[in-house]
DNA sequence: TTCATATATTTGTCACACTAACTATTGGTA
DNA sequence: TACCAATAGTTAGTGTGACAAATATATGAA
């Protein structure tokens, strides 16, 4: 019974997240903002990161490398990233803000934080307090295996 | 200063959506399930409503019709589902569980609760409840046109 | 040196989300 | 009756997400 009714989380959770997304990419659309909401999660820690590795990165946005990689090249495309082979490791990159992804982000960011204010309006600051702590506890159950170490 | 915390709220919520998501569907892979996290979903709303339309379900769901059109498609493929002609409206199809997808649904159901428990550790049930205010008041922040009525 | 193993990234495949455009049908109205 | 807006569903295009496998390079041990 009561297990019914918990299992709900999940569909709250998923249609919820994906409303807050929604809602995002819709205001960037009618900004014409030329990004997506995940091409600019990217953006924005590039831009508070240099020279990150893709791996790096993965791990800061909780992406996967092959997501990040079709992120990465959709940014190259538009001009705002560059991929510097790194020096020493011929496998991989160091990831680097163009001066026009820099602009980009400058440009940007009030406007997103304006837009991501909406979703947090009627709720007090204890509310975040509790959403936040469930969100991380929910994140940790599920978190099987923090890498075996 | 808050501002930017809105921004964190949202990219949690989105990770943790995604994690739990993961979750599941690893669970359901390994238990060899033989249907995805979505495709249960909407078996699970047939089973408990018979003889809706795709808008009906999707309304249920809240899926966009060209989502639900697919994951129909390929729950037919599977045999667990029928699109019935709707005697009435030719444009319109009446969705069927077939006894495939009844016993699929009764075998599933207790151990797909099992699996979605697992985020509940350490969690009351009063976390849940206001979990699930919060999600609420979220969605429907951003939930621009409550269809106008 | 050579080989096994580990790491960084890419590629391929399938599923889902959102938009836009399209077909067929319905129902109201002039 | 003829027209036309609204509705049900599908299709196509792009982006994202997960997962497996492939490629290239690096590193450590024999």
């Amino acid at each position: 019974m009561t297990q019914e009714l918990f299992a709900r989380y999940s569909f709250l959770l998923d249609r919820t997240a994906r409303k807050v997304k929604q809602y995002a990419q819709h205001q960037f659309k009618t900004g014409e903002f030329d990004v997506t909401v995940d091409q600019w999660l990217v953006l924005k820690n590039l831009s508070e990161n240099e020279l990150l590795s893709q791996t790096e990165l993965a791990n800061l946005v909780f992406k996967d490398h092959p997501t990040l990689t079709r992120i990465i090249d959709l940014l190259c495309k538009k001009g705002y990233v560059e991929r510097i082979p790194h020096p020493q490791d011929r496998r991989s990159f160091q990831l680097h803000l163009t001066n026009s992804g820099l602009e980009k982000v400058g440009e940007l960011k009030p406007k997103i934080l304006e837009i991501r204010e909406k979703a947090w309006e009627n709720l007090t600051p204890k509310d975040f307090e509790e959403f936040k702590r469930i969100l991380d506890t929910i994140y940790k159950n599920l978190d099987g295996h923090p890498i075996e170490e």
